[in-house]
DNA sequence: TTGACTTAGTGTTGATAAGACACTATTATG
DNA sequence: CATAATAGTGTCTTATCAACACTAAGTCAA
């Protein structure tokens, strides 16, 4: 069924960056095109945008769709409209970039056709489009961000110990963090609780396990409270 | 000439929140409607984007169409997909938000047969559409971002005085700071530089005038500075 | 069962930055 | 020439940040 209209649209899309973490790296999730143009490289998650729905839904359904990701930290990046971005004709593409634990998520490793994977962000394939250029973006957005809101926690499981959390934190801003000096300011804080519980199935002493306090968090945020690392 | 597309399309558009400073407030454009939907209600510049222009062009022309503003701060905020946001059809907006002082540049205040006007953003009129709430984000955004770039300085003729650089900090921060600790920050930092001019025609002793010093921001930054207030 | 190995967990100190605070200097004006 | 208005300046206290090393607990293998 055609739709005309009296001047020419841009075609919308979104596309997603989802981030995840393993015990090296920083990881993102890229799927393999099966159709031109661009066949057979790496690109993002995405697709269009459909009329009856918003942006934050068609980012989510896309994702669903292509990767069987669903309820994940999901935040919109930034709009990316350069008139040639798209060899066929003018797509504009609304970008999102997400975050989610391995653990808790089942990843289909294949949908639609289509060959997912995670990569990590120190190796990536060349990608299609200009997604070079947005996950660039997500991933300086992801550094700068994790400093002062603590999003971070959306990529460790549930519960999980202060070294993991320093890992995260390592990772993303690429540098090494003091142990004493930081478990020091997370503690002080007080966004984290622990748990009467100890990591498992570990050859060596096992460590707390501790919960982020999301309530703790939100009342503190209300008072102006800056969590930065 | 009509265009026609196998599904349908959301329509594309920009809307500008444009940002100056007075002696007592933050200020914004805005725009009188004159046609329906909410015709006669307040509303911000912006229109439908081309297909041959970027979205930062079309934010540009739309901003120098109906208000005569050009060569201005201008930067992106966040795209709006509420499905109900335009009562007619289907409209996803780009939000951008400009800087402009208010010596430097002319602003007509009627263009294309429609009322432009400044408003406090502390005294707003009832707005069209859901521009209250990109209104909203677009102030957030000020605040956070001045914080740690110095975009402030667009607000502000080339040459401005210590005194008018706190008041804007002051005005954006809705906070008051302590006069000595602010220059001694701000001197510090050496990302102004004293000009051997001072103000004119004040009642009191004149003040010296300050150049933002570009070159040495540039430089700092690379280093990975951070330019916090 | 014990010794080696691995990671957990813990405080202090010195350096630096931030915040509170009040007076003198300069210019215009009546 | 006195008054009024804002410019311009330094010190001290407190809080924050960064550097730094050892003991505790548990696993594993000889």
């Amino acid at each position: 069924m055609p739709h005309t209209y009296e001047f020419p649209r841009p075609a919308l899309t979104v596309d997603i960056v989802v981030f995840a973490l393993d015990e090296q790296d920083l990881q993102v999730m890229l799927i393999e095109r099966d159709l031109e143009p661009f066949e057979g490289q790496w690109a993002l998650p995405g697709g269009f945008v459909r009329v009856e729905e918003t942006l934050d839904e068609a980012a989510r359904r896309e994702l669903q769709e292509e990767t069987g990701l669903k309820e994940i930290f999901l935040e919109q990046l930034y709009t990316f409209g350069a008139v040639d971005r798209d060899p066929r004709e003018r797509v504009v593409t609304v970008a999102y970039y997400a975050l989610v634990n391995l653990e808790g998520h089942d990843v289909r490793a294949s949908t639609d056709a289509r060959n997912a994977a995670w990569f990590s962000v120190n190796d990536l394939p060349d990608l299609a489009f200009d997604h070079q250029t947005i996950l660039a973006a997500a991933h300086d957005r992801l550094r700068s961000k994790v400093r002062y809101q603590p999003i971070g926690f959306e990529l460790l499981p549930e519960k999980f110990t202060l070294r993991q959390l320093q890992h995260l934190y390592e990772v993303i801003l690429d540098r090494e963090l003091d142990k004493r000096n930081f478990r020091k300011k997370v503690l002080g804080m007080e966004i984290v609780k622990a748990t009467n519980e100890i990591e498992k199935d570990v050859a060596h002493r096992a460590a707390r396990l501790y919960r982020f306090d999301k309530r703790k968090y939100d009342r503190l945020t209300k008072r102006g409270f800056n969590f930065e690392i």
